[in-house]
DNA sequence: TATTGTTATACTCTATAACTATA
DNA sequence: TATAGTTATAGAGTATAACAATA
């Protein structure tokens, strides 16, 4: 009875959050180059130049303000600039810089090889399948994620 | 230039994250009938009765203190109780009431209604397959994993 | 009037160290 | 002296609302 060895899923959410969590945990400032959040928003900057604020939002699951002081943080240490949008001048387009690019390198290097670590008993075919459901996972569980109005 | 469909990952830490970050924004308080937290450690005791607190620090990758903070607030809904355990009466034995566990049930139908949600598009030998990876992932990241001393 | 971004503020979470009691 | 848990406190992270500039 402790056990039901049906179909039952004993928690995805359990596993997702230890996991993040360790990742999270693992992704030290020291280890990266910069802390996480920046990681994260200049890997996306990567790979959508000049992006606005709130597109920022959205891929980081973050509010504006807390993209504003992230920005602030990164134009701090030039890894990235804040221009005007001239179609909309109320809009910001958000660019890496190329000192940015450098650093993201260097985090990007050490971001493969926690995975390498990480995915180590796992075969090339098991990881593209990994990664193929999580990015459903991640579509399904982003779409109708309203934001709290 | 732009995308490389080597077998680089574009980010397996990107991805965990963004659906660790949704699953947690959309498991509300009013969905649970408690806070995710609570519902983590409620779930672990369900499994492993008698958990010491240092066990519950491993489990959901918090600290001592969080764990006794989170403690405190589930012994006050009486959803759990510290006993000393009398083979070291340093340490205390957690237990879940039987208020916690019909608690618990009510939280998992939310879980399981937003895993289904969010599974939708994943057909059932799909789902084993991610949860056997993920637990493979979880056993990699959480081993090495060790505490700042 | 509505929208984009900013600032200010409060609230929560997490991390650290000091403390109590037991070993 | 070392360990399990507790308390206190500070720092980081997150959410909310008011504001300025632009549409």
């Amino acid at each position: 009875m402790s056990k039901e060895t049906d179909q039952s899923e004993p928690g995805l959410m359990r596993l997702i959050t230890q996991i993040s969590k360790a990742l999270h945990r693992r992704s030290t400032e020291e280890a990266l180059g910069m802390r996480f959040k920046s990681f994260l928003l200049l890997s996306y900057l990567r790979d959508h130049q000049a992006a606005t604020q709130q597109e920022l939002e959205g891929a980081l699951l973050a509010d504006a303000n807390a993209v504003v002081l992230l920005l602030n943080e990164l134009e701090a240490a030039r890894w990235s600039i804040r221009r005007r949008d001239p179609d909309d001048r109320r809009r910001h387009l958000v660019e890496m810089t190329a000192a940015g690019r450098q650093a993201l390198e260097r985090a990007e290097q050490a971001r493969e090889n926690l995975e390498e670590e990480i995915l180590q008993g796992i075969s090339p075919d098991e990881r593209a399948t990994l990664y193929r459901l999580l990015s459903k996972v991640a579509e399904a569980v982003l779409q109708p994620a309203e934001p709290r109005s």
